[in-house]
DNA sequence: TCATCTATGTTATATCATAACATTTATTAT
DNA sequence: ATAATAAATGTTATGATATAACATAGATGA
């Protein structure tokens, strides 16, 4: 069988409970922020613990804000895919069924063997929708 | 009629020929590097470059590298999606008609209006496969 | 017990990006 | 021509993101 694995780490534990509690993607230094509290004081820690928790599928990286979100659907498998409206800040996630398979046909091609994707819209959510351009606030 | 924008700048123009030349991603500091012996000493300057580049549709940023490239097919309108080796680091850029309407579409279901999409793929080309691991060297 | 693995602490530094303001150059209108 | 404007660049400083390297500590398992 597949060796089980570790439970998270009180620290871990607590990134993952900042992450779901945030209603937008925090970034490692607002983690950091966060923790200070719980006697964390170093980027390292921060770092690792989001390392344990996108490792697991609990968290993801949001390439294009250099941020972070919980996952809303752990232990899934599929590519995950993010709607991020750049008025409001909020990050929706979502899964297409077809999408990764197109997208390992289209890369594959040429030969190409897909091991990760990222894929990042940005826009504006329905309700920040008529504010044309904005910025979060 | 729409103004014509200006030609770019030596400073652009330059910086365009190295992301061209280049076998991979730059970084702005891969880039500043190679434009000290124009006279180039400041991070601004390299990124404003980029900036208008990027805004004429001539460069690419890759979120997920930091890193820019030259754009393999010039004003064009459609999604740009990257083929990127962690092998060797060659990244190939690709155009999927389906793809962009696909991913508008499904975030879209909730009421989301996409502005930009970003779609990395990370993997090994064909030439790297079977070196199932390993870094750039 | 001993070796190993994971996590964390700690210090320092590397890497990526922009703010703010001055200056210069090119374009356009008059 | 020249004044007004817009775009690019220079310059200094700083902010923001991320990791290297090495030490320590606790848990797991042979």
């Amino acid at each position: 069988m597949t060796s089980a694995s570790r439970p998270l780490s009180p620290t871990q534990v607590r990134v993952l409970a900042l992450l779901s509690a945030a209603q937008k993607p925090l970034s490692a230094y607002d983690l950091l922020g966060l923790l200070r509290e719980d006697g964390v004081n170093a980027p390292p820690t921060v770092y690792r613990a989001l390392e344990r928790l996108m490792r697991d599928g609990l968290a993801h990286r949001i390439e294009s804000l250099n941020a972070f979100v919980a996952c809303n659907k752990p232990h899934h498998t599929e590519l995950a895919s993010f709607a991020i409206c750049d008025h409001c800040g909020v990050v929706a996630e979502f899964t297409d069924q077809d999408l990764q398979a197109r997208l390992s046909a289209v890369s594959g091609r040429s030969g190409f063997h897909a091991t990760r994707m990222t894929v990042e819209i940005h826009g504006h959510c329905a309700k920040c929708a008529g504010h044309a351009h904005g910025h979060a606030h």
